[in-house]
DNA sequence: TCTGGGGTCCTAGGACCC
DNA sequence: TCTGGGGTCCTAGGACCC
């Protein structure tokens, strides 16, 4: 059977941990910028506030309520995540950490299984603090239904075994609250009257096939108890890194945007140096706000000569399709730089005319090994090629930050005894 | 005034080949 | 008048997820 772990309210769970004081009280994490809301404590559901709300929409409610505000705290998140695997990791060897607050493991159904889970859940709240609601079934599909189900239980502990009468539930899951149903597919499933999990697995397979894809139809079969996502134990290597970031304030001007494309190229290159891979082609790309008027984004693509890793040749590489893509007079709101097909950084393919002069002069792998260096023992801020934002960080607002309990020697919580 | 960041996968259509 | 059949590869755009 797969067995969903999903941590409740992650972000949230994760703040009260260092702030008891915050139980039972209405709490809201915030995304980058301090924008929207992207955590939500029950009590704060509870008052209204809706997932992904922007912040300026609900500054009474916050005021007339008393809501707690936390920026995003993502190193602490982390690390607090990585505590809740190493837990689960010890239940089944058969384990895929699907995101920051999830994780599937395969565990066999026996007589005592809700005995079993509701051991998982006691362990990681008593071992580190987080809340979380556990679904088991055949499917990933049907264990995300479970733990959905669950999160409606005082137990937050949901079976689906033989005695579940799982038509009858189906009857009461809308079609979009299942996963990998999004908004587009719900909509049309509903102009063609689908709008449950119980009409879903009455559609015939060929009209499916013929209205969605192939994904869809593997979401209706795993509805049918038929595994088409199995649990993958290893971790696939990835395909993109990217860095974009939003402006607190639009940029009209072409130097700033540049330092920053320049910053994001710097950033994106040294994520996948600790990937450990090159890369073969860049994307850079800008915009303007979509809620105003006079919109326009830019994006464009190129190839490198050959593979690379180097920081100086990506960046310099950032500002010549910034130039492509670049007009006056719009005002920029968001841009990033992606880093595309990657590969691993001691196997790639030459081109046909490789070592030509213009490679020698960037070749030093040794200065790139010494950047890393830099980085990785003193920050990230201390070491910069000169085109990059050297005045001040574009770090974003973080106005209600809490401490890196985990990761900082002078965060530390302070215990008085 | 103020609206996140980072991913993967599928498909239709175009361009090309014999 | 009538104009084949079978492929591959690439890309943009559109979905989806957390």
């Amino acid at each position: 059977m797969i067995v969903l772990i999903d941590c409740n309210n992650f972000y949230v769970s994760c703040e009260r941990i260092f702030n008891p004081g915050l139980k039972d009280k209405p709490l809201i994490v915030l995304s980058n910028n301090d924008g929207c809301v992207i955590s939500r404590s029950e009590e704060a559901k509870r008052i209204g506030i809706q997932m992904g709300i922007p912040v300026f929409k609900i500054r009474d409610l916050i005021h007339k309520n008393k809501i707690f505000v936390f920026s995003s705290n993502f190193t602490l998140y982390a690390n607090i995540s990585r505590r809740v695997m190493h837990i689960l990791k010890t239940y089944s060897e058969k384990i895929e950490i699907y995101s920051i607050d999830e994780a599937f493991i395969e565990l066999r159904l026996h007589k005592s299984s809700y005995k079993e889970c509701r051991n998982i859940l006691n362990i990681i709240q008593k071992f580190t603090g987080v809340p979380v609601s556990i679904g088991m079934a055949r499917t990933k599909t049907l264990a995300k239904i479970a733990v959905s189900l669950a999160k409606k239980r005082k137990d937050n502990i949901f079976i689906f075994n033989e005695y579940s009468n799982m038509l009858n539930l189906f009857k009461n899951i809308d079609i979009f609250d299942i996963w990998g149903i999004g908004k587009r597919y719900t909509k049309s499933f509903y102009k063609n009257g689908v709008y449950t999990a119980f009409h879903l697995i009455h559609l015939n397979e060929s009209w499916i096939l013929s209205n969605f894809n192939i994904n869809v139809l593997k979401t209706y079969m795993e509805l049918k108890g038929i595994v088409c996502y199995p649990i993958e134990t290893y971790k696939k290597p990835k395909k993109s890194i990217t860095v974009s970031r939003s402006f607190v304030n639009p940029i009209l001007s072409f130097d700033i945007l540049e330092k920053y494309i320049n910053d994001f190229a710097f950033l994106c290159s040294y994520k996948m140096r600790l990937e450990k891979k090159r890369s073969n082609s860049m994307s850079v790309f800008i915009q303007t706000s979509f809620y105003h008027d006079n919109i326009y984004s830019g994006f464009t693509s190129e190839n490198f000569f050959k593979s690379t890793d180097n920081y100086i040749e990506i960046v310099k590489k950032s500002s010549l399709l910034l130039v492509k893509i670049f007009k006056k007079k719009f005002k920029y709101k968001k841009a990033g730089v992606i880093l595309n097909e990657l590969n691993n950084f001691d196997s790639y393919q030459l081109p046909l005319f490789a070592d030509k002069p213009q490679d020698k002069i960037i070749s030093k792998e040794s200065l790139m090994c010494s950047i890393d260096y830099i980085i990785n023992n003193f920050g990230y801020s201390k070491i910069k090629l000169a085109s990059q934002n050297l005045g001040y960080n574009w770090r974003t607002n973080k106005e209600h930050i809490s401490p890196m309990y985990l990761s900082e020697w002078n965060e530390i919580l302070d215990v008085k005894i």
